[in-house]
DNA sequence: GCCAACGTTGGC
DNA sequence: GCCAACGTTGGC
């Protein structure tokens, strides 16, 4: 059987909270995503991310805003337990009642940071980027699908150095 | 099931 | 800090 095609994603975090270089640092530069608390975004880790997959890391709320580097999936979805904890602010009373985590989080391991962070600014300057769901208008979805040709024309703008 | 009110995201 | 856009909640 041949192996699955890679897929590709973007994943936002703010970098005042948790920046691609808290993972280039972390254990393995691994870290388990949790924390997502949007349905749709929980349901493309769960359903659609698979090892191997190639994301791209995004700071937002950030002086500027845009794509600072690319991470890979190592372990696919798994319960998001800080569901469960009640000191978290991840903390989901309905998760809670239940008494099982309603969210996922996968892990992903730091591949490459770019030499040259591409902004928004930066992004929108290409027409083949256009339709790159971070760049619509009031798009807040934290987990977004990549297009096989953004994410090389992404990959090729930013000249990814391994880390 | 509708939809107004509310809370959050995130660029600017 | 502003506020547009969006997701969720809850009354009915």
């Amino acid at each position: 059987m041949a192996a699955a095609a890679k897929q590709f994603w973007l994943m936002k975090t703010e970098p005042d909270v948790f920046s691609f270089a808290d993972l280039v640092r972390a254990p393995k530069k691994t870290t388990g995503w949790d924390g997502v608390r949007n349905y749709q975004a929980r349901n493309f880790m769960r359903d659609a991310f698979r090892v191997g997959d190639g994301v791209l890391i995004y700071h937002s709320n950030a002086q500027p805003s845009g794509v600072v580097g690319v991470a890979e999936v190592v372990r696919p979805a798994y319960p998001d337990d800080l569901a469960l904890d009640k000191n978290s602010e991840y903390f989901d009373a309905k998760s809670a009642e239940d008494g099982v985590s309603r969210w996922v989080k996968v892990d992903v391991r730091a591949v490459a940071q770019f030499k040259h962070f591409l902004s928004l600014d930066d992004l929108r300057k290409h027409k083949a980027l256009q339709n790159m769901l971070v760049l619509k208008r009031g798009m807040r979805l934290s987990v977004q699908p990549v297009s096989k040709s953004e994410w090389e024309l992404v990959l090729k703008l930013g000249a990814p150095e391994k880390v």
